[in-house]
RNA sequence: GGAGCCGUAGUUCAGUUUGGUUAGAACGCCUGACUGUCACUCAGGAGGUCGCGAGUUCGAGUCUCGUCGGUUCCGCCA
């Protein structure tokens, strides 16, 4: 088909082009017809651009008359300065004069207006995709995307990094998260996975002394999902050998540097804060923090200080083996209002009600609990704290884990409520130290917290043998998280290269040497060849690109969304499929 | 699997509290007028399975139950 190609984008005419004859191709964004002059503003992925249409040109006129919003058009015509300029576009100081307008195609009425602002719900702006991609705002989420695959692809190729692309189709592990299976038809009744991550094939690439392996891969859970959480998503995979945790932090923090300067322009510190993750959690109740908060908003624990009172939620928490802690909030004029949403909010978390002591201007304290402390116990919570007139503290009492984890809650609650996070700079920080196994009290097991291949720190290797609960939880790992702002952007380990420690591991979570075979037997067997010391981390790509655009929805960067019962709206997967397909692939449908 | 919120014109919403005439607004769409707009303006018009299904009622967008979809959170996500 001939058409007028463009000379120019619609984002690039300035006054220094004025008197140019030119010729541009794209969307019609908009159309003000006065009558006798016609106004389109012309949108391709580079900007706007005013194309005038004159009545005096009857043909031109026409044509442009007969324009519906999203048509396809070749404008040709001279750039001129405008009569009046508009300061809010980036070529608001010139126009084209057309003398000459092309239909490429025509459009539907859109089931929605593209315009910047726009109105309709994220359900028909997936559905139609297409149309929401042609706003600036997602298309340049998209943009920041491939800049930032560009920038990983580099530094890792500096650092001596091999990309290996892993398989798609993969033998399904049990552990973890629910594969998504795929039918084999040559093996009936035999199914592949997609892979939740690369994980073994990276550890085998490193026994292959393969010795820096990174990869952009895509990676599937079939779970629930959340605004942060898709059923595909994107990782930054990468593996060492020969190296300790503090190697690898040295080698995710330098591509996040790299990532924040070259797409962000905003030079981090180097090295990250490390923060072990028993200091996480008696600090902000959580394994990641989010550091944006300002303020105090620290957990306290109390505990010692309450000891012996005479209120009894207190006692009776305490002399079950829990904790009374609490967090203080300053300077903000804390209502009964506002404290009777807050104990709402605590009693959906499990709680009875929320203990609160308020600091007067007049030095003096009110909360309906003081009665049942004594002045000295008073006294100590207020140093605890350094409560000081005009802090309001919150205190919950009960099990140690709820306890900091609710106020880890309510942390983030009062931090939305009252506006305190510092959103001019994103704060990130390793979290380490993470316990090797958790207890399922379902199942009564253990099981592995980040995998079944994490290497104990070995000052805790002992406790492998233990037969006390305790022992076992006290185990730590060389494990470790990135975080930053309160997400977790990705996580990674040291990984065990001995089989007898791998073992011991697998004892303690109950697998068997047959079962440990049946499962991973083709890493524990790579693993008698020489395998190397390693590690490796993961990032969650989605995520990194949702703060850098400043968002949290992660759908708002992915091309081609799924809702959260993940459902494609656009193309309807899934979907049923013929008769035939099933059986070709033994499969049957009850 | 559990809980909350939402579902009304092409779109975004109001109307649901307290059931009652012909279900409204804005944007978009169609027709016409208009030579400097940029949220153009002005005049006129079309457009509705009130998500779906039962039930209560003389009468349901409105109340009840169920169901489907969207979304947020918990569980889940090594």
């Amino acid at each position: 088909m001939q058409f007028t190609q463009r000379t120019n984008t619609c984002g690039e005419l300035s006054l220094s082009d004025v008197g140019k004859t030119v010729a541009l191709n794209g969307w019609v964004a908009d159309k003000r017809d006065l009558g006798g002059v016609i106004f389109i503003n012309l949108r391709d992925r580079y900007g706007v651009t005013q194309i005038t249409v004159n009545s005096e040109n009857k043909g031109v006129y026409d044509s442009a008359k007969s324009l519906g919003l999203e048509y396809v058009i070749s404008a040709s015509g001279k750039v001129q300065r405008r009569t009046s300029s508009n300061p809010k576009m980036k070529t608001g100081e010139i126009e084209v004069l057309a003398d000459k307008i092309e239909i490429l195609n025509t459009s539907e009425v859109t089931p929605f207006v593209v315009e910047e602002e726009v109105k309709a719900s994220e359900e028909l702006r997936f559905k139609y995709r297409y149309l929401d991609l042609r706003r600036r705002k997602i298309a340049s989420n998209l943009e920041m995307r491939s800049r930032v695959y560009g920038i990983v692809h580099r530094y890792f190729e500096r650092h001596g990094f091999v990309e290996v692309e892993t398989p798609i189709l993969m033998k399904s592990t049990p552990e973890g998260a629910r594969d998504y299976l795929v039918p084999s038809r040559i093996h009936k009744g035999e199914f592949y996975a997609l892979p939740q991550s690369p994980q073994t094939y990276k550890q085998i690439l490193m026994v292959a002394g393969l010795d820096r392996y990174v990869q952009i891969c895509k990676c599937f859970r079939d779970e629930d999902l959340r605004a942060d959480r898709q059923p595909e998503f994107t990782q930054i995979d990468l593996e060492m050998s020969f190296v300790t945790e503090a190697d690898v932090f040295r080698m995710c923090e330098g591509v996040i540097y790299d990532i924040w300067k070259e797409a962000k322009g905003v030079g981090l510190k180097l090295p990250l804060p490390v923060m072990s993750y028993d200091e996480a959690m008696e600090t902000y109740g959580t394994d990641k923090p989010d550091l944006r908060i300002k303020g105090w908003l620290k957990i306290v624990n109390i505990t010692g200080s309450v000891k012996g009172s005479e209120f009894k939620v207190f006692t009776d928490a305490i002399n079950s083996g829990g904790i009374a802690a609490g967090i203080k909030l300053s300077s903000v004029d804390v209502t009964r209002k506002i404290i009777d949403s807050l104990t709402e909010y605590v009693k959906q978390l499990g709680f009875g009600g929320l203990g609160y002591i308020k600091y007067n201007a007049d030095d003096t304290a009110s909360s309906p609990m003081l009665k049942f402390l004594s002045e000295e116990i008073q006294n100590k919570i207020k140093n605890d704290f350094n409560s000081q007139a005009g802090d309001t503290l919150f205190i919950l009492s009960g099990e140690k884990a709820k306890v900091l984890s609710s106020l880890g809650s309510l942390r983030l609650k009062l931090a939305e409520m009252f506006n305190l996070f510092d959103e001019s700079k994103d704060e990130f920080l390793w979290v380490n130290d993470f316990p090797l196994f958790s207890y399922n009290e379902e199942e009564k097991c253990f099981v592995a917290n980040h995998h079944a291949f994490t290497m104990p720190k070995e000052q805790y290797l002992k406790n492998l043998e233990s037969k006390n609960k305790d022992d076992i939880l006290s185990i730590r790992a060389d494990c470790y998280d990135m975080v930053c702002n309160g997400s977790e952007f990705g996580s990674g380990s040291i990984r065990i290269h001995r089989p007898d420690i791998q073992k011991k591991v697998f004892n303690v979570i109950g697998l068997t040497d047959e079962e440990a075979k049946q499962k991973f037997g083709f890493l524990l067997e790579a693993f008698t060849y020489g395998a190397p010391p390693h590690g490796g981390f993961a990032f969650g790509f989605d995520r990194i690109i949702a703060t850098l655009c400043g968002t949290r929805d992660i759908r708002e960067t992915i091309a081609f969304p799924k809702t959260t019962s993940a459902v494609s709206p656009m193309d309807g997967s899934p979907s049923p499929v013929d008769e035939k397909q099933l059986k070709e692939l033994g499969l049957k449908i009850t």
